[in-house]
DNA sequence: GCCATTTACGTAATCGTTTACGTTTCATAA
DNA sequence: TTATGAAACGTAAACGATTACGTAAATGGC
């Protein structure tokens, strides 16, 4: 049996509640007796049960993490363990663990989200994806649970705390790089449009072939899954356009490494034959043949202040909602020529 | 405030041991009875809670993963990710979350794992890399804590459970696919000694060598991290000998990837120039240029069976120790030439 | 030397469950 | 009819901490 608090004031000849001070190192012991209890920990091997602390102190010190629904295909897009790395990076440095549940559907997910918010197992929860229309943010709105947005908030905005890049900005200056290569026909593959990010960036996208009064074609606008299937399937169906496009902006790193296979398959370059810019800058960008030219939108930052502003939260409760921007930047590499 | 298990049963007229007992599903109650209190339920939004229930039952319905020390660099090799994926689609189906920490070094990472192990916070770990004379499989052995081990532990080998591959064996094929393409001049790059898995696939290299008649060279075995910074070292290393190697057994893909990048700025191509074959087939490894041939060792499945392992051991405790093999697989593709 | 205040600690309630044991009710057997 | 047992539920004691409140002793002021 693992001694308890009771054990340790045996040993010490006091009270428990005077070991509990000890532990909370309470200015209201005396030296003398600090050190007595300190060595009946010591001779025990004596620690303290979180889950009896966490019950009477209200708060469980661990942060929890609520991923997109295709928990199985999440973690093959880096974007996640990245994000993952800042949030836990930041935690850590708060003495704040990670608690993660997946599942298979939308259900599944919140299942899991309620059982970590009503069932007290975390005391603040990052929300990995922002979809349109989301009813778990009504949902920890109404409960005033602490938590932080990786993404833009579709609804609600100015109540929400929350981290995200200026996706517009970043999406009008990938279009623009290629524009400024000579290209006019340009297609946007992005993924579903219930996710704020893919809204945001295809506006970016228009706004640029408006402001370089190129008229937008809605065959050239497809969407896919953030994966490498995703891309092959959204070269299929671009490159049997009867005009198919000699630039694409993607949204997806892991998408746009779908695209190079798929081009290889069929024959064309990149570079040579189609430009490309895609999103995330993701670790093996660089390593792609060719390299990617890509939007740096630094993931690992990301988390990490999303988890910042969610400490700030769990601290100080009445604190108003927060927006923070994470700069991006447009990597050049050699996946983008010259129309 | 959340409802307890008292407004419940309040509202419902029966005692809270009642409401426990339909929570659980006891069959000494009466279905009316249920029926009502389930009703109550629902009425007030009730949701257990966890940490109350947790330290009566004492069990946490989670799982603690334990990363190796250098918390921030581990994620971004892809190793992680996939086996995170397969013990967390294990976990999911057994109603299990995941608790993770981080920290920077060794000392951080053992505070973690005593904080989990003592403070309760979890029933079961899973180790994610196995390290010579590691404290830790002492510590937890003799606590009688349920874990397993991915990876093959180099002491008390039949004290623990552990899933890992062959890696001798696995080895032993990658090498003698170079052996068999004429190559002699064979090099391992590894990671640190102090990893199993850097000793047995080393060993495997060397049984082929001793099988094919070559004589060992310490000078074509070097050890660095499993990043890419520790291919390109390897690099430097390797290509300033006299007589530098013409093939290469690179224990893991992210080094690999590190050296083709290094090979190419030192004008040197893989495949017609000197020949690799890399370890873990990474979801990456088939987009690098040239695609790497890569031994598959399955991650997700191991993954998936340590989680196995662990709620077995978790579920009966006195069972027997377990050794898992998973299987592997030499994936040829284009990194390797005749030399 | 007496009262007030501070210091240093103990007592006991509490957090929200589970569960061993006790009690009531009612059907059944002898 | 009455003892017996099962069925259905209640009582209360845990689980291992924290903390409001109480109290004894020490200190200080005059």
């Amino acid at each position: 049996m693992t001694p308890t608090i009771k054990d340790v004031a045996k040993l010490a000849k006091v009270s428990p509640s005077t070991v509990s001070r000890v532990i909370a190192n309470n200015p209201r012991i005396s030296p003398r007796t600090k050190e007595v209890v300190r060595e009946a920990m010591n001779e025990l091997g004596y620690h303290p049960n979180y889950t009896a602390r966490s019950l009477v102190s209200r708060n469980t010190q661990t942060v929890g993490l609520v991923m997109p629904s295709s928990g199985d295909k999440v973690f093959q897009n880096p974007f996640f363990p990245e994000v993952i790395r800042g949030i836990s990076t930041k935690s850590h440095d708060k003495n704040y663990g990670i608690y993660m549940t997946t599942g298979n559907s939308e259900e599944e997910i919140a299942q899991g989200v309620f059982d970590m918010v009503q069932g007290r197992r975390v005391d603040g929860l990052i929300l990995l994806a922002s979809k349109v229309n989301d009813p778990m943010l009504d949902y920890l709105l109404e409960r005033d649970f602490p938590f932080t947005l990786i993404g833009k908030p579709h609804e609600r905005e100015s109540r929400i705390t929350y981290v995200d890049n200026d996706n517009v900005k970043a999406s009008y200056e990938a279009t623009m790089h290629l524009i400024q290569l000579g290209h006019k026909r340009i297609a946007f593959v992005g993924g579903g449009m219930e996710l704020v990010v893919t809204r945001d960036r295809l506006n970016g996208y228009l706004d640029a072939l408006k402001d370089a009064g190129i008229e937008r074609c809605d065959d050239y606008i497809v969407h896919h899954e953030f994966l490498r299937e995703g891309g092959r399937d959204a070269m299929y169906e671009l490159m049997s356009l009867e005009n198919p496009p000699t630039g694409l902006v993607v949204t997806d790193d892991v998408m746009a490494f779908g695209i190079v296979n798929t081009l290889e398959q069929m024959g064309k370059k990149i570079k040579q034959d189609i430009s490309m810019v895609s999103f995330n800058n993701v670790i093996f960008s660089e390593l792609a043949n060719p390299s990617l030219t890509s939007v740096d939108i630094n993931i690992f930052k990301l988390g990490y202040e999303a988890a910042q502003c969610l400490f700030d939260q769990i601290e100080q409760p009445n604190l108003l909602p927060r927006r923070i921007a994470i700069p991006h930047q447009l990597v050049v590499r050699n996946s983008c020529g010259e129309a």
